[in-house]
DNA sequence: TGTTAAATACCCCAAATGGGTAATTAGCTA
DNA sequence: TAGCTAATTACCCATTTGGGGTATTTAACA
């Protein structure tokens, strides 16, 4: 088998080589590509796709975020492991919705990069555990629910699209009840159309 | 500093004593319960709330999905680990939604299991690499996203709980235009309502 | 015991929504 | 070149929605 072909993106000089080195330690892994910023690895990667990229985040001009974007669009089979300090959440979510596929913090052992890169490649998602943690957080029901069960039942209705009407059939109470609920549903939820609720419920995991 | 105390939910007699023993072999870690159902874990640990629970899902009488709500809203502070074969989606994403922080498959190793009891304490969660790559992809955009850059932008609005005149506003379109961009988003992704459409679009990861 | 929250039900009314139809322009493709 | 789609605009109309009230019953709670 091919050794895997991996593309850095990192704009302080030192890591840049020290992360090169780590790869190029490796038998199973080649470092193809060792860049300082977004738009160099962009152009490159018009002509050759590499199998993984580890990418930072804070890079001059294009973020690390726009670049996994960008890269995935040119680029859909590359995996791509973000490499970086930032740990706050938007940085995480904003990272796998771009289309990155691991997110490993700088202070990540020269073992742990190699293995993740493996690893990814393998079809798991290297995370540090921090990183894991948010993202599985991101999916535990919230804690501070200020919908009553009831209300929680209209809410789940209203997610679907439903009525007034269907709504009042389905639990068997009177429309104008439906309408109290959802009155209260909005004041606590601080929004005023079904569109805000439904979506302030999903982000909010209330449903 | 003391022992950390691992209950195990977990039917087949032979797993059950495989684990306790994987358990008891380690220093750090104590086995304070080793049961075959979530009713009998839950009558225990109405008096000791142990540190981390590993929870099968294939239970006879109420599954492991349930019992981690259960396990949960009785000791919010444990962290459960599903200890289990099934690794379909919706068994995944129904237990983290549930409160499980890690998720692993039957097949790891004793020392993973091990190092996985360890590293959710310290704030980790621990998965086998195909679920962490499930979740993340989760995350992921949307493939087949049948709508024009036009119409995204317009759904990011009615997302926000704008209204006709508001986007028209907002894109410098008039209001009929709007109008007609949200009946083809109707179309497209087969709803009829804005509430539809929301739920449609984040769970498709359109916006 | 008094208070509060939840659930139920009703009223009115202005504004917003959803469905239908139709036309023009521009760009892309077979 | 003909045909298709996207984007834009416009109109009509019935239904739904959201905001403003008010009121009763029940359960929990201090």
């Amino acid at each position: 088998m091919d050794k895997i072909s991996v593309c850095i993106v990192e704009d302080e000089p030192e890591l840049l080589k020290l992360f090169s080195q780590i790869i190029e330690s490796s038998p199973d892994l080649s470092c193809y590509l060792a860049v300082d910023n977004c738009e160099n690895a962009l152009k490159n990667m018009a002509d050759f796709c590499p199998d993984v990229v580890l990418m930072d985040i804070n890079l001059p001009g294009m973020n690390g975020i726009e670049g996994t974007r960008k890269v995935k669009s040119l680029c859909p089979n590359c995996d791509i492991i973000m490499l970086t300090i930032q740990e706050e959440n938007d940085y995480v979510f904003d990272s796998l919705c771009a289309g990155a596929s691991g997110y490993l913090l700088k202070d990540s052992s020269p073992n742990k990069i190699l293995q993740a890169i493996i690893e990814v490649k393998s079809g798991g998602s290297p995370m540090s555990p921090s990183i894991a943690r948010k993202v599985i957080k991101s999916f535990h029901p919230a804690i501070n629910n200020p919908l009553s069960d009831r209300e929680l039942e209209v809410l789940k209705k209203l997610t679907q699209g439903q009525n007034y009407n269907t709504i009042a059939n389905s639990l068997f109470i009177s429309g104008n009840t439906v309408k109290a609920h959802i009155k209260n549903i909005y004041r606590k939820l601080e929004v005023n159309s079904r569109a805000s609720a439904v979506e302030k419920a999903i982000h909010k995991r209330l449903i």
